[in-house]
DNA sequence: TTGCAAAGTTAGGCACGGCTAACTATAATT
DNA sequence: AATTATAGTTAGCCGTGCCTAACTTTGCAA
């Protein structure tokens, strides 16, 4: 009994759909004008959003007359306007990004994430929410650790903070911290290591090199690790501060 | 000097620089045959992403010749993995995402994120990792809320727990959970409730409602507040549970 | 009521990013 | 060295999603 296919609609659908929802007053009616407007294209590809949607069963419309969504559609919008909403929070009242960047980025998100990622994202919201009763409130000690960081910075002024600055870990010099961003060579020596917690993603620190450059003594999620010239040398790494939150003003 | 244009990749080409970026073994040259297994697409595309990169001189490449990534082209792919590093971590270690999901999804949320919210989020992660030792490890507290959760359910079993249902304000029965969607009508009114707190995205219960539906009793943020029925019919809700992580194996 | 401005539509075009099919260069095998 | 498989390229096509320009409809104002 379904006339069209409402299932998996693209970025751009869904950006219709959501602008439709957000336009519609009480009377439920939205205008192609207004969409035009909010989502900053021309009259004239409203019209063919709409004409797709119409086929998918999402919104009620016909030439020259207003817009509305139908049942599915507004489900469909929901979707779409929960992860943005979801999103906006999480950005703005844990991350403590600023409202503006917060929906920019929002408005291109919510078109890629899951549902998985997005039960748990507002789980978090919920759990973070609750935790300033439990007596360790998670977004202000956030906010304290930022200004922190701001402050006493980790890393010595000499580094270079610009980011691209990929290295192998046997070029990095004791005291530095850097970011594994990927290791090199695959097969069993690198599966031993990654075991070790060697992941791209993980801040290590340098801690100790041997006059030759062999063992390198690295610190990582708190434990020491020594490994060889070689091994370090296919664990390439990026220098610079590590949650520079200064960097942000690019 | 500058012979291309590297500013502003499009998502598509970001993919291929970082497959690129990944494929590069120590001798530092890809295939074009891996980048087109690795991405899914055929020879034929990589052919023509790979001239485009050229011309943006990104990558040192002639036809029938292996690629390898320019200064800039690595710095552009470092930016891409370092995106994609950091949004997995925060999946996985913090939102306890599934690794499989939690790489899907970074390389789809790699491409729409900015630097603002990349470094808040990696400054997150930071946070996330020392706080263990600060007494309150907050992944940890995390789980334990999420498995909580999934037992001592927040909402009673009758509410249906589909996304997208959506109704005014005045229509939320005491006990009932809700989160805010939309508010309809603009202008002063809406201004007022808005400062109370009450905006999109916002959890709210209604509390109690009396006799005519008239005022509407509810707790937001651990305050309570009135509503006249007229204004809570103007803020759309969404029924349903908040944050349920059963919901999440769609 | 008529006429005009604004809103909406259609037609045609363009950039991007993929595809297949057919061709060419490289390499490996005999 | 000749042949053949494989990798890489080119040409041409298609869908999406946007645009402008020109047309039609609607509704308001004189």
């Amino acid at each position: 009994m379904i006339v069209g296919k409402n299932d998996n609609l693209s970025a751009s659908l869904e950006d219709y759909i959501e602008a439709i929802f957000n336009l519609a007053g009480e009377d439920n009616a939205a205008h192609s004008k207004q969409i035009a407007e909010l989502l900053g294209v021309s009259r004239a590809s409203v019209t063919g959003a709409l004409q797709i949607l119409k086929k998918k069963g999402l919104v009620n419309y016909k030439p020259y007359g207003s817009v509305t969504l139908t049942s599915p559609g507004r489900t469909a919008a929901a979707n779409v306007v929960r992860k943005h909403n979801i999103l906006t929070s999480f950005f703005v009242s844990i991350l403590g990004v600023d409202s503006q960047v917060a929906q920019q980025t929002a408005c291109r998100a919510e078109h890629v994430l899951g549902p998985k990622v997005i039960s748990r994202l507002l789980c978090f919201i919920e759990f973070v929410t609750r935790s300033s009763k439990a007596g360790y409130d998670v977004a202000d000690e956030f906010r304290k650790f930022c200004k922190t960081r701001l402050q006493n910075r980790d890393f010595p002024d000499n580094q270079v903070s610009e980011v691209g600055n990929i290295v192998g870990l046997n070029e990095v010099k004791p005291g530095q911290k850097a970011r594994i961003v990927k290791m090199v060579g695959r097969g069993g020596a690198n599966k031993r290591i990654a075991d070790m917690g060697v992941v791209p993603g993980t801040t290590v620190e340098v801690v100790r090199v041997a006059p030759l450059g062999d063992p390198i003594d690295v610190k990582l999620k708190g434990y020491h690790l020594s490994l060889r010239k070689e091994e370090a040398s296919k664990i390439m790494v990026e220098l610079g501060p590590i949650g520079d939150i200064a960097r942000e003003n690019l």
